[in-house]
DNA sequence: CTTGACTCTGTAGTAAAGTATAGGGTTTAA
DNA sequence: TTAAACCCTATACTTTACTACAGAGTCAAG
């Protein structure tokens, strides 16, 4: 029930996010998580938001996002002062790139299931040489 | 006509795929292309399929592959004594991984998605602080 | 009340993926 | 026929994103 007010300690956090402590500390140096409050002995205490924070973080560096570019895509809702004009336009550009990178998955995955469709039984490789497309036809 | 005849040199092959004369060097090195002909005088002659094959690389790095996952991509086709069902397997595991990143990515979208359908005029940020979803159910 | 598992700051080292430079040969267009 | 613009190898440097100390303080279980 309380449980807001047991904050958590950054090896909790780490185990918690799958990253590690200095990954966590790392992460706050470069602006990508804010400073959290300190216990008085200046242990940092994390919220579970930090935790979920730090999981999208990962999941989109996997996804081809550097730190620099999910850090925007954090800001989409921190900057106070910003309007909602100007989110409206950086969410739209972050949109498009999405969609951009969906395409590209998508047409991998069908020349991927082309690829299993024709390659049946045990025959040797030679015979399977659908992947031809795999790199063409990039716009 | 016959274009087949004229090589293309690592140059035009670089400017050609968008990358630097080294990087395609440095994808030879690392085993992502194979080591075209030589001129008589040691020059690099490429295809038009080194192109694709460099683009290839380059938009799958953006999808947030390694180089090593990408070359194990572009193995699902050349190696000459892999049977079909281990092509089929790799293949689906790797298609597998795709679906998952179009996961996310369709989640991102549709966070950001409501946060341009939300955010309307120009008020400030803080009443579109509808990302704290982006944040959650990553799973 | 101590010992082992934490935490802190600060700095240094690493892996992946390029990118640049040195020192040299080649092609091509004026 | 020469100078700009290429190419070659080999090696070194850079950037991004961690990862690993060193040296010191803190906390919790037995």
């Amino acid at each position: 029930m309380s449980r807001i007010l047991e904050p958590l300690t950054i090896g909790k956090v780490a185990r918690l996010a799958g990253v590690g402590v200095e990954t966590i500390r790392f992460y706050e140096r470069e602006g990508l998580i804010e400073e959290p409050p300190r216990s008085a002995s200046g242990y940092r205490q994390y919220s579970k938001e930090a935790v979920a924070r730090i999981r999208f973080i990962k999941r989109a560096k996997e996804l081809g996002f550097s730190l620099k570019e999910i850090k925007e895509l954090l800001e989409l809702r921190i900057d106070p002062e910003t309007t909602c004009e100007d989110i409206r336009n950086r969410a739209k550009a972050k949109i498009e790139d999405i969609d951009r990178k969906i395409d590209s998955l998508l047409k991998m995955k069908s020349v991927l299931e082309r690829l299993m469709a024709t390659c049946r039984g045990r025959e040797p490789v030679s015979e399977c040489p659908i992947l031809e497309a795999l790199e063409d036809r990039e716009k």
